[in-house]
DNA sequence: TTGTAAGCGTTATCAC
DNA sequence: GTGATAACGCTTACAA
């Protein structure tokens, strides 16, 4: 039957009935438009016969409603982010609504580009979900392209007028250090996140005050990384290097921690007997590691969900909104008391800051 | 500046030019068309300062072409597809093509809606990376959408009339079991994958292969999974509960293959030592377990890349043909001999079958 | 080299 | 209830 593009023209000959009766049957509101059963049935079963499909471009030019949104993330190959789409996929769908992705490499120049052409599309709403690039041409794109009236709702912190779903990333890692502090441990390293992104900075800024509660930041050791499992597995020579009592690891995300592991594991370093390790977001090869890795969950495909009802909620007129979503704490195997002979105690003061 | 829509009136206005000159200009094909250079620069110098962006549904609804490609996999955040995907991004958007995708967790009648939808956008191109799926309703869609002009490359195995990138599951099963008996296993479990899907038939395929070209095929044991990370965990203490004398597990993904690392852990079954395991597909994970996966690698982002060159090259009119991409095995630390104190002497010809 | 005008497939605004 | 008809923003013959 259906061969090559059947068109409402083709419904409407078929079934002996104006384009727009067509077009009004299709619509979908049936409560709010009048039309005769009679007619909506001929309609119907000549859609049926026809194998009649709508061509979205062509009513995404009429209405400006193109039923779809758009992604952007850093690496859809991290699971990380392919979590957080595997959300915003769920709610999309639900309500018919087509998914965009584009990876940007956390190269600013792609991002202002995809940016403007998923705009320019012209896709109902962008969630930006690359995770807070300090970087002036990304804020210029995005004040641009909001004028044009998409939605856009940012992942985590950014300096951008557009609606937010906030992760606790600086509280999540102050909460993951306390953790390590209670267990014993004193000289934590942390292994930090590519520059000019807030959720790397926030969770260094939380291992600092953790530290800084504490009275040990004196104690802090901060080496360069920049997110990916291979930035793990080479921290560890740099770190046994240091000559510095070092019991445990705090890298700023799980891929890395996760190379610590394996960095470790080369080095002939147990772990949690003679070091400690914890990641940030709790991905799902966390729970799989040997030992598993003790982490900060971030619910990442509720995180995906919430932006995209955001999405929906400013696609149905209300305003933006800065949104948070709590992170807890994933006690696994990687962590355990320091490997010392007599721990040093905590003075009061430090106690009560720590375990407030 | 810009507010609002921008549309090529405007430029033409801004420029003093009619709307076709503004086309011709921002049309690309510099070399095709004439174009004074003196209105060229008026024109570019309008869209910079307007800030204009050209709709591209628009562009679509007139041209047929929307510059999308749309993915079906099964599940975005499943490190196999994603980073199919990947592959997939990355020629796509070296032609600034975008891209769609779609979870369909293994529905048929979810894959049907979503090939559809995405055919009526219409996108110039869908590759359908789920794998397999043998389902009327799929093939019936299929058969729909290729009617209307849109290319469709399957990736592995499918009775499909399309373009197929085929991965080597059967030759790849047999090789990595291959290598199990050449360590000296004779008591191999494949634990399976879903039913219906064809990747999953094939390496089971390639496992009974092995068995009966080693003259093992009496010592087949096939247990049911699903792909999932969990089906590895639970058929942990089914298969201690065999009483069998299993030295080692090949599961259908690695997923399950970690799951079974897992669950092993737990039952405090030592891997390689009393328990070989493998996997396959090679997905990045595998080699931050503990021990590091033995598996079958699939160069996944290779995969997406040659789905999508080949929609490229049909839509460039070149006619559809199937490639297969190469596996090969990386060994690892997840097996090693079996733990029997006199290993069973191969007969002489099974040896030159195991070999060859 | 540039302009005019006819669509592309829908929806939306009027009438009837 | 239903039917013309004018957009939507762009490309592309066909003229000039």
């Amino acid at each position: 039957m259906s061969r090559g593009k059947v068109t409402i023209a083709d419904i409407a000959k078929a079934s002996g009935v104006s384009l727009s009766t067509v077009s009004r049957v299709l619509s979908g509101r049936e409560g709010t438009i009048p039309i005769s059963a009679t007619t909506r049935g001929r309609v119907l079963a000549a859609v049926d016969e026809l194998g009649y499909r709508p061509n979205l471009a062509a009513r995404t030019l009429v209405s400006g409603r193109s039923q779809a949104i758009a992604v952007l993330v850093h690496d859809i190959a991290d699971p990380y982010f392919s979590e957080i789409i595997r959300g915003i996929e769920d709610v999309a769908s639900a309500r018919k609504y087509m998914v965009l992705v584009s990876s940007t490499d956390r190269d600013p120049e792609r991002e202002a580009e995809s940016l403007l052409r998923m705009a320019s599309f012209p896709t109902d709403g962008i969630i930006l979900a690359a995770g807070g690039l300090e970087d002036e041409s990304v804020s210029r794109s995005v004040s641009s392209v909001l004028k044009t009236g998409v939605v856009i709702v940012g992942i985590a912190r950014h300096a951008l007028p557009v609606s937010t779903i906030d992760i606790g990333n600086r509280e999540g890692a102050r909460q993951i250090v306390t953790h390590l502090l209670d267990l014993g441990h004193r000289d934590i390293a942390f292994l930090s996140g590519p520059e000019h992104l807030t959720t790397a900075n926030d969770r260094q800024a939380g291992y600092r005050q953790a530290l800084a509660d504490a009275g040990l930041s004196d104690r802090e050791l901060i080496i360069p990384g920049d997110f990916s499992r291979e930035a793990g597995v080479n921290a560890i020579p740099v770190l046994l290097e240091q000559n510095r009592p070092i019991t445990a690891i705090f890298a700023a995300n799980d891929k890395m921690a996760i190379g610590c592991l394996t960095g470790l594991r080369t080095a002939g370093v147990a772990v949690p007997d003679r070091m400690s390790v914890v990641g940030f977001g709790d991905i799902p090869a966390a729970q799989d590691t040997n030992p598993p890795l003790t982490t900060v969950t971030i619910p990442l495909r509720e995180v995906g969900r919430m932006a995209m009802e955001q999405v929906f909620r400013e696609l149905a007129g209300e305003t933006s909104a800065s949104l948070s979503v709590p992170t807890s704490l994933a006690i696994r195997g990687s962590t355990a008391p320091p490997f010392t002979l007599a721990p040093e105690p905590l003075t009061p003061k430090t106690v009560k800051t720590v375990r407030k």
